[in-house]
RNA sequence: GUGGGCGUAGCUCAGCUGGUUAGAGCGCCAGGUUGUGGCCCUGGAGGUCGAGGGUUCAAAUCCCUUCGUUCACCCCA
């Protein structure tokens, strides 16, 4: 084995099996998102990396170092996408659909790519879906999306995460919040993190979630964001948090919670699962009502969320809530001997274009390997061409599950079948 | 980018302080039944012990390097 090609570096292969899982996953999402008045909207895996540049923020860790990025033959600079929203509102505003409608609802499942170190719950591609609820200014907007995820975590079987909220204000009140962070900070920059004093002139709202003890214990010394809030900003968050608990729904206020993407505007919020490690947060979302201003659109107002299908996916496994699904055949057409695999395959042809699904066996092995293999199929029944019952124009139809048989005429076999089990897919000529 | 754990059969893993032809369970294939699956029994195939180098009479085992993987940091879904 020389220079095995393996899949790179913090991608992976969904096989077979688990694909059915993604299949669920996948419609189960289009079909609540779908009921909430979202349409889907599928944009490139690839962008002019200006997109990303201008709409996450040159400073974001991944602008500066997570995107793929290349020159394409044309020697434009391309970005595989780190994530979804700014291309949903490059296309909204490439489509001007602030023209069509006062709010659009948008969302987007598929692949998104960062080149991080791969761990617990983070890939280089994985995948999020999102929604956008674009042109929608009031707490009701917020709340409606906030709840969107919630209640579809809630459908799916996850009933104990926790909802993390925060508001980082507009940006006047944010560069109040910051110049009296900097301000504090700057005299005790010494106890800061190498990171963090670095953030205090870049980006001072990170500091506030920095893990490490001394950052921790200066930041503290700032009163919280909340206090700084300009009065509509403040009536903004106490609107939707009024919402949330007008439909009993419970959260927990973050007052350190900023996000790292420099769109987030007032709103902003998680989703948590304790038990996922390190990377626990399932969805991350909030406001956003400089971003289609900022990527040469209208200065119209958005709020939306993204969330991971691979951290869902290991939560409803953890709690059990995944369902049960099988690839299954319904039928196994086992001729025994290779003078019958024609027949078979004809029978076979025959069935599948009822929209049954069928497997065919290997008409060169014997009857108990052809069986086993009919038996690790799963097939809940086997049709059985033999010599002897063939010369008779004679099936044996077996149903596994019970391991009872009967030879039957080969004209009656339609019938029998079918009073037996019914198409999975659709019928065709 | 930084740090820790782990790389032995298709899978999950044993293999103590270096010592003959490297093992188990599961899976796979075949047989036990000239045409009957699941349970059982028997047999078989399958490994250059991640790769390269070094120490040694002798290396899966010790040392170095490298690659991969995993967890954590940073950050995020």
């Amino acid at each position: 084995m020389i220079n095995l090609i393996t899949a790179p570096r913090g991608t992976y292969d969904i096989m077979p099996d688990r694909a059915l899982v993604w299949q669920w996953m996948e419609s189960t999402i289009r079909q609540v998102l779908l009921s909430y008045g979202y349409g889907e909207i599928r944009t490139p895996i690839f962008e002019h990396t200006e997109l990303f540049q201008r709409g996450i923020g040159e400073t974001t860790d991944i602008v500066e170092k997570e995107m793929y990025t290349f020159a394409d033959q044309g020697k434009r600079s391309i970005t595989l996408r780190p994530e979804g929203t700014a291309p949903v509102v490059r296309a909204y505003i490439e489509h001007k659909l602030y023209g069509v409608a006062p709010v659009t609802k948008l969302f987007y499942l598929g692949p998104m790519f960062r080149q991080e170190r791969p761990q617990a719950g983070r890939f280089r591609q994985f995948h999020q879906f999102g929604v956008e609820m674009i042109g929608a200014e009031s707490p009701v907007a917020d709340a409606e999306v906030i709840l969107l995820a919630h209640d579809l975590y809630h459908q799916l079987g996850l009933t104990d995460l926790e909802i993390h909220l925060n508001s980082v204000g507009c940006a006047q009140c944010r560069q109040a919040y910051k110049t009296a962070l900097t301000s504090t900070l700057e005299a005790v920059a010494d106890e800061l993190c190498t990171t963090c004093r670095l953030r205090l002139d870049r980006n001072p709202l990170r500091l506030l979630d920095c893990k490490s003890p001394s950052c921790q214990a200066a930041v503290s010394k700032v009163p919280p964001i909340q206090d700084y809030l300009c009065p509509d900003c403040d009536h903004h968050f106490k609107g939707v948090l009024a919402l949330l608990d007008q439909v009993k729904v419970k959260y927990k206020l973050s007052p350190k919670l900023v996000r790292g993407l420099d769109y987030y505007s007032r709103t902003v919020f998680e989703i948590i699962n304790h038990d996922l490690g390190a990377q626990n947060a399932l969805c991350g979302g909030g406001r956003y009502d400089g971003l289609v201003e900022a990527c040469g659109g209208p200065a119209v107002p958005g709020v939306g969320f993204a969330s991971g299908i691979e951290r869902l996916l290991t939560t409803l496994e953890q709690k059990g809530k995944l369902p049960e699904l099988s690839g299954a055949p319904q039928l196994f057409v086992l001729p025994l001997g290779e003078q019958l695999t024609a027949v078979a395959f004809e029978l076979a042809t025959s069935l599948r274009r009822q929209g049954f699904f069928v497997e065919l066996g290997n008409g060169t092995k014997s009857l108990k390997a052809q069986l086993k293999s009919a038996h690790k199929s799963g097939a809940a029944l086997t049709v059985i061409i033999g010599e002897d019952e063939w010369q008779a124009q004679q099936v044996t139809v077996k149903i596994m599950g019970d391991g009872s048989q009967k030879r039957i005429a080969a004209a009656e076999l339609q019938k029998e079948i079918a009073s037996l089990i019914s198409p999975l897919g659709k019928k065709y000529q």
